[in-house]
DNA sequence: CTCGTGGTGCTTTTT
DNA sequence: GCACCACGAG
């Protein structure tokens, strides 16, 4: 018992107060509000590895909830190596993926059946195109992807099709129309024996409700932890309450001023409903941040001051002042690829690695230009995100055949592949078909089976039919039996699927590729799964991102959208097109906005803080978009941040913007009158004169002797980032 | 049934 | 500017 204690005891080493105070409450309700770079996961981590060492409880009673695979492996490992248990029957996993393994468990109680599909994304929006050709509409009229937005929005608050009806704001008309696919969505949903995102959390909700759902689950977890809780949405927030019912240990864990997930459902309010759910909940706010330095977190501080906030908190710097971040201004969107790309080649030539840089951007639109410019320069970088492997049409393809293995029901799969490649189910076909289906409430393979043989005669089509039967039958049948990989391989070779692919299209030997790497994958998993089965894997890919690939000890540039750099930090961070209608989003700018502009700002504020030792913020005055041309301006979150631009080279905005238009960059280097200070001749150290500023002293120069040296001068009361070549110093 | 073209319409996207 | 989709011709 003593050494227990002591092993416990040794977890709070190197920890401050609040964190050490976080760790060690781990009876009742706590809230920890965690300021960026606080040391949340250092937290969460060594609180899970308290409660295990302690022996307050066993592995299986404690669930940590994160929101990526990733996150939540990482997670696993570090408490694995600090306590030295056996961590395998630890929950440690997202929403998505507790909810299904208690519904794989035990959704029989709650209706779902043991072998349901989850449908992605792509696979509701398709349902519901179908939903809205059936119903004779146009889908350029009634967009799909509008419709499964709302329809997923409404899940998030919970809300049936006619709760929803209920409760929408929207023109009754509009309503109407949206309602009804809502329901048939459901329908079509349960007849296919599948769940979407939305439904899989209900589900576990009502799971968990159920008397024998409650006993088996909910009264298991003596402990529960939630991580990045301020993205949490009203049905997560629901399970959160439920796992925590019986024992009331619960600790959330998030930082209101990173919310950038209210758009797709998240509720940043949760953080405020906690302590209303949990009246005696202990609150504790970690303020002390180690990865910025006072200069960054400044900037930063201020931006998003101009937010209202839930829960203010002011963060300070361990690591002491550092530089103040930087700005770059350019030409357009290559003179500002070019320029970041050159300060991070000064960096390399300091000593920096490549991997201590990252480039962060409103939207995936602007990685293009970063991208050439990078590989023009020959520095290998690494995107984030883009069309994740499990989202590319040959893959999902194959996941259809593999899904209606599983599970025959499933309709959506099933019009996917059934004529991949051709085997008589044309559109004709394909209509009469689903007619025939729909109107004995039967999914497309249990209506070919059962009544296959009552349709009038078309003796050959039938045909056709039942050999696609009978080959998903004998696929079927090897499942039995043989290995996931190896039934992958079989499905490739009898539905002839790759014969769709010519050999000398260099696209299609991509999509090769792409399979055979999907092939791999099955290989991969067979060998590491506890439970190597297909469900399994399915459910692995399904739930499975691009986040989840990032490889942090790769040595590249990281380039990377705002939303995906949370959790992220680097040395030297750069963020680009910093300019009203990018960030802000043009979505953000309208009169009643205000709710969006500050999750703009946020997302600004979570940029800006993944910054470890300097930040370099850039717009551009113009930038081609949608194929033009078009002027920009620099956006108000860098005034916001007390990023002043204009201050920078002494001159107003309009000034700076008839200086660039129509000059190449060689004819802005240099000056004419003596006594101004050229670029490459200063160093740290030296005192200048600034015809606006006074006199100052040089802090340090970066980007040393090319012409677009900046360097950074104290004047009297504030500290500037100067062009060499715009700022006209003297030498005093 | 497949291929080509033209029209459209375009944040972000943990699961 | 680009990618995606629907529709029409072959």
């Amino acid at each position: 018992m003593a050494a227990r204690t002591e092993r416990a005891r040794t977890l709070l080493d190197g920890l401050n107060p609040e964190q050490r105070e976080a760790v060690i409450t781990t009876e009742g309700p706590l809230l920890v509000l965690a300021g960026a770079g606080s040391g949340k996961t250092r937290v969460i981590c060594h609180r899970l590895a308290y409660i295990l060492a302690a022996g307050f409880c066993g592995p299986r009673n404690v669930i940590a909830v994160t929101f990526t695979n990733k996150a939540a492996g990482e997670m696993k490992e570090r408490v694995s190596r600090l306590t030295g248990l056996d961590v395998r029957s630890l929950w440690v996993s997202t929403f998505h993926s507790a909810a299904v393994r208690m519904l794989r468990a035990a959704g029989n109680l709650v209706g779902v059946k043991r072998d349901f599909t989850i449908y992605d994304e792509g696979d509701s929006e398709a349902l519901v195109k179908r939903i809205i050709k059936d119903r004779g509409w146009d889908p350029r009229e009634e967009k799909p992807r509008h419709y499964a937005e709302l329809i997923s929005r409404a899940k998030d608050d919970a809300l049936d099709p006619d709760d929803w009806l209920e409760k929408t704001f929207l023109h009754r008309a509009v309503a109407e129309k949206i309602y009804e696919v809502y329901r048939e969505y459901e329908k079509r949903l349960a007849r296919a024996g599948a769940l979407d995102f939305g439904s899989l959390l209900l589900r576990a909700v009502k799971l968990l409700r159920h008397p024998e759902g409650k006993r088996r689950f909910g009264e298991r977890f003596q402990y529960v932890m939630v991580d990045e809780y301020q993205d949490t949405n009203a049905v997560q927030y629901e399970m959160v309450r439920l796992l925590a019912a019986a024992h009331g240990n619960v600790c959330v864990v998030g930082d209101d001023d990173q919310a950038i997930y209210e758009w797709r459902g998240a509720n940043r309010a949760n953080i405020l409903a906690f302590e209303k759910t949990f009246p005696k909940a202990k609150v504790i706010t970690l303020t002390r941040n180690y990865r910025s330095t006072q200069g960054i977190l400044d900037a930063a501080s201020h931006l998003i001051g101009n937010n209202t906030r839930l829960r203010e908190k002011k963060l300070r710097a361990e690591r002491g002042s550092g530089s103040v971040p930087r700005l770059i201004r350019a030409r357009n969107e290559y003179d500002e690829a070019e320029q970041v790309v050159r300060a991070i080649r000064t960096n390399l030539k300091a000593g920096a690695a490549k991997k201590d840089h990252a480039v962060f951007y409103r939207v995936h639109a602007l990685s293009r230009v970063l991208e050439e410019v990078l590989s023009a320069s020959g520095i290998e970088y690494q995107l984030l995100r883009g069309v994740s492997f499990y989202q590319r049409a040959e893959i999902k393809d194959v996941v259809a055949y593999l899904k209606l293995l599983v599970n025959p029901d499933d309709d959506g799969s099933f019009l996917r592949i059934c004529n991949k490649p051709a085997r008589g189910f044309g559109a004709k076909t394909l209509e009469r078909l689903v007619a025939a289906a729909t109107e004995r409430n039967l999914s497309l393979m249990a209506y070919l089976r059962k009544c296959g043989e009552d349709r009038e005669n078309r003796p050959a089509q039938r045909k056709k039919e039942a050999a696609f039967v009978e080959m998903l039958d004998e696929l079927q049948s090897l499942l039995k039996k043989e290995s996931v990989s190896i039934v992958v391989r079989e499905v490739l070779e009898r539905t002839r699927y790759l014969e769709l692919y010519d050999q000398n299209d260099p696209e299609d030997l991509q999509r090769f590729e792409n399979v055979r790497e999907f092939l791999s994958a099955a290989q991969d998993f067979e060998e590491s799964a506890d439970e190597p089965t297909l469900a399994a894997f399915l459910e692995r890919i399904t739930l499975a991102t691009d986040a989840d690939d990032y490889d942090p000890s790769a040595d590249r540039v990281v380039l990377s959208t705002l939303h995906a750099a949370k959790g992220l930090e680097f040395r030297h961070v750069f963020i680009v097109g910093c300019e009203e209608g990018l960030l802000p989003h043009g979505r953000a700018l309208g009169e009643e906005a205000d709710a969006e502009m500050e999750e703009e700002r946020r997302l600004a504020y979570v940029g800006m803080t993944r910054a470890k030792d300097t930040l370099t913020m850039s717009y551009a005055f113009e930038r081609r978009m949608y194929g033009q041309i078009q002027a920009r301006t620099r956006s108000r979150f860098l005034s916001e941040a007390g990023i002043d631009d204009t201050s920078d080279w002494g001159g107003t905005e309009r000034e700076t913007r008839s200086f660039f238009v129509g000059r190449t960059p060689a004819t802005l280097s240099g000056s004419r009158d003596t006594g101004i200070v050229g670029c490459g001749v200063l160093s740290e150290g030296d005192s200048v004169r600034h015809h606006r500023f006074g006199t100052g002293v040089v802090l340090y120069v970066a980007e040393s002797g090319d012409e677009n040296e900046v360097v950074q001068i104290r004047f009297k009361n504030k500290v500037k980032n100067l062009m060499t070549k715009f700022a006209h110093l003297t030498r005093v």
